[in-house]
DNA sequence: TGTATCCGATACAGCTCTGTATCGGAAGGG
DNA sequence: CCCTTCCGATACAGAGCTGTATCGGATACA
């Protein structure tokens, strides 16, 4: 991919369409822009990492029996890939800047969370928690993710790096679930009084 | 900032200096490249916000009591610059590509840890807290703002998402402080077994 | 004051990319 | 079988950027 070669700014219509084998004529045919091109490929390979995860996540039997082996779990079907992460890191820092753009985004990871939340609930399930609010869990696990990525990309060597990500996830679910078959009120998510 | 307006990645040397005021000549005789010009700037524009940060948190009388308010006093002071974030966000991106710009920007992280952790601890204490472990809390308060700053920039508008990384960051202090005069041994933070 | 050094402005030659306009051919509908 | 429509290849004209090489002037130092 060009893209993750040159860095998304740096690709050029002309670089593109060379690797991929089809004249600058067919590209304005079909997109106006490279931003364009670029949404379509995302939101495809987006769908795909979806639906990779959520049939690896429910395919039998998930060997998982405590929380911490839950989200171990879950990041070891979540590719940590170096080039994926450097492409729409500049795109999203790129679409900051287009309030229209800023919408897709904003759509594309609520709809990624809707998606994700349920397999992740019955996951969870499974070793006994519960999780207090989706709403809220969702967007900090992307949150921590993106996070987490980076530091990880920049030091792809360092293990205690991946430690601390996993420990940051745990604590993370920890915080956001409960027992099963525990009343939510005995212990509410730490939430702005 | 032309790396701003137009991303670090289309931006050229050509425009960079038309908008500095100075020729091309001039960056050709002080940089070998953007690069090495951006990560001049990126150090100074860091420094200046690490000390004005401790220059804040210090200042006489912080008014925070509690946990929570701690936190919100520092994010209050954390500059939230959707031109800032975009700019570093791409060349961060951009640096995974080259093993030297890696370490470069792992130092940088580090070093603003470093610089920034005593600060907090020392606020920290004055609610009655104290860090178990900054090696760990650091970087994992580097990831959260990483994480929750993209989505706080994505929907400016969204108070929602300003609040669910308040929440965020307090879950995570509060997972990594203890009770001052309390023994680390009662509470260890949720560490990998 | 003379000389050495350095910095930066200008000029140069060449390359790459852009977006459109034109044109041929294939697919589909009547 | 013809006509229309669409897709994509090619051509075109223009614009912008790159890195270097050259040269003038300022500063420093003796």
């Amino acid at each position: 991919m060009v893209f993750a070669r040159e860095g998304f700014g740096r690709s050029t219509v002309e670089q593109v369409c060379e690797q991929a084998g089809f004249t600058r004529g067919a590209f304005y045919s079909n997109f106006t822009s490279l931003d364009e091109l670029f949404l379509a490929i995302w939101e495809q390979r987006s769908e795909e990492m979806q639906s990779d995860l959520a049939a690896f996540l429910t395919q039998e039997p998930p060997p998982v029996t405590s929380l911490r082996e839950a989200v171990e779990h879950v990041l070891s079907a979540v590719p940590l890939d170096d080039e994926w992460y450097r492409v729409t890191a500049e795109f999203t820092a790129h679409a900051l800047r287009n309030p229209a753009l800023r919408r897709v985004m904003a759509q594309r990871e609520e709809r990624i969370e809707a998606g994700l939340m349920p397999t992740l609930e019955a996951l969870l399930a499974r070793v006994g928690r519960r999780v207090i609010d989706p709403a809220a869990l969702g967007p900090a696990l992307v949150a921590v993710h993106d996070g987490t990525s980076v530091q990880c990309l920049i030091e792809p060597d360092n293990a205690a790096v991946l430690q601390r990500r996993t420990d940051l996830f745990v604590l993370l679910v920890t915080a956001h679930t409960v027992e099963a078959d525990t009343d939510v009120t005995h212990t509410p998510p730490e939430e702005t009084p």
